[in-house]
DNA sequence: GTAGCATCCGTACCATGGTACGGAGTCAAG
DNA sequence: CTTGACTCCGTACCATGGTACGGATGCTAC
């Protein structure tokens, strides 16, 4: 159930093994014990598959549009099972979620028109800042 | 044809005044010369509809998705027509929107469907991570 | 038993997009 | 002609999310 070095581990989620200690030192995963190792000093960290479903989360949280404070919290709150919090945290970053949505279309839009603008003619003032312009 | 302070271009743009010198530093908007002031020392810099109309640019760029240092690349093509490079800019950026909008689309269904379950039943655990693990 | 990787860990550094500070100068009102 | 708000400018600092460095140790294969 912990086989993975660090390095399999940051290759299951897509990310660097620095980025993994990153998280470890952020609090979103954990720095398991180290096996073998002389007594006192040196061994190595070995990782199962709960870290990389940890791991895992993390990215599509991130993807999400929560920071890693956030997904720490989402984290805490699986464990905890406060469940009035957690979906209270979702509905928040729904909301938040279909503003982003909308502000990303209505710049697409925009650009959308500038491009067919500049492409309509060669001749005068290529239009990219109108197309910015509030409408 | 510049008579705002920098306050008052700030409050039209939205940001704040240190945010209007930063995007000076940037070198995404002008550094108007000193109006009055003793000779070599002192003055007041004024700003004026152009100005206002190129902060504004840049707060519709970056809420299109654009850097900073892309704003300027587009500020700069405005002046010298350069109307392929822009069509590119613009199509680049056209896709990244559509990737960024479908992938926030995903989230928010994943994190609905979170919501749902979570609202559902009070008894078990919160499936949080669940809502997010790969479909 | 040693070469040649990988791991461990602390610390430093990076980019992005600002925000704050502080001292000197400026300007308009009273 | 002073007070008070605003401006100017350099420099420092901030948060976020990493990325890099480097020496010591560990593990594995030959």
């Amino acid at each position: 159930m912990a086989t993975m070095t660090i390095a399999a581990l940051a290759r299951e989620g897509g990310v660097g093994v620095e980025t993994v200690r990153y998280y470890q030192r952020r609090g979103l995963l954990r720095t398991p014990q180290k096996t073998g190792g002389s007594a006192l000093s040196g061994g190595i960290r070995r990782y199962g598959a709960e870290d990389a479903r940890r791991l895992k989360f993390i990215r599509s949280g991130q993807s999400a549009g929560f920071t890693l404070e956030e997904i720490g919290e989402l984290l805490a709150l699986d464990a905890g099972q406060d469940r009035a919090r957690a979906r209270t945290l979702a509905r928040e970053r729904i909301e938040s979620l279909d503003r982003k949505i909308a502000e990303l279309q209505a710049a697409r839009a925009s650009l959308t028109r500038l491009a067919e603008a500049c492409a309509a003619s060669d001749a005068g003032p290529c239009p990219i800042i109108e197309a910015f312009e509030p409408s």
